[in-house]
DNA sequence: ACATCTAGATGTGTTATACATATAGATGAT
DNA sequence: ATCATCTATATGTATAACACATCTAGATGT
């Protein structure tokens, strides 16, 4: 597990696919490995590419998306270096590491399990709804 | 909006659907919502309801639920009534307010929404997981 | 000169769970 | 009888994912 003894956010305490909430209703976490596992990117583009890949209906928080990049850097999840040259504010570039690329696999199943409760919640929503 | 000048969990500080996090990741409260809207029942009841609508995929735990209820009822989205005689521990029957109704239908835009960004990250993930 | 974008960053607050633990009334198994 | 399990409600505490605010600094556009 990447990290001091740290479970994957995707993870209850027992180490499995548990229940939805807390830490397991994240978004940002997969978007970002996702981001990079297509390509290594500087932060700002990987706020971008998150915006693209959610037709705009994503807006990270740029807050917390280098928040997100330090601790996956200190969790082994991905690297980074500043780029030399270049004009414009320093910048640093991001790429996944092999941990990474296998924390977006579990990552996979565990949006698909959630996908699966919203369309079920969705849906028991619509029927009482349109008892009305 | 129900309650003292508290904005729904599923809108953003100006009263916008916006981002999905904090609160906007939220499946308790309309699925709490949901069943309370199908009939009137008690905490225990809504425990099951959920896990029946949701085919066992999610389990609340009771100590949020009767969290949730409470402040429901605080915020006149439920209202409850202690049941009596009836053999066993004592119970309290919830039952939804008109503007548990309407939460209700806010909650379904947001949900519709969430489903959408769930469905556009699964496949961005796909994508991506795929090209290994 | 100012607004806006790019690029990275820290501080603080809120909320939805998760996890633990508790009391109390029943039923079922041994 | 005793214990496990279910039913029914509840409080305490911890964690994590954002939201929101604010900041520095280098560019571009008006």
């Amino acid at each position: 597990m990447p990290g001091q003894g740290r479970r994957r956010r995707c993870e209850a305490a027992d180490g499995t696919h548990r229940q939805l909430g807390r830490g397991r209703g994240a978004l940002l976490e997969p978007a970002v490995l996702a981001a990079l596992a297509d390509s290594e990117a500087h932060g700002y583009d990987v706020r971008k590419s998150i915006e693209d890949m959610t037709s705009g209906l994503v807006s990270a928080d740029s807050g917390g998306l280098y928040r997100l990049l330090r601790r996956l850097e200190d969790d082994g999840v991905v690297v980074s270096t500043w780029v030399e040259g270049g004009s414009g504010p320093q910048r640093r570039e991001y790429a996944l590491t092999a941990e990474g690329r296998e924390l977006l696999a579990h990552w996979l199943d565990h949006l698909r399990e959630r996908e699966r409760v919203l369309s079920l919640l969705v849906a028991a929503v619509e029927r009482v709804v349109a008892k009305d």
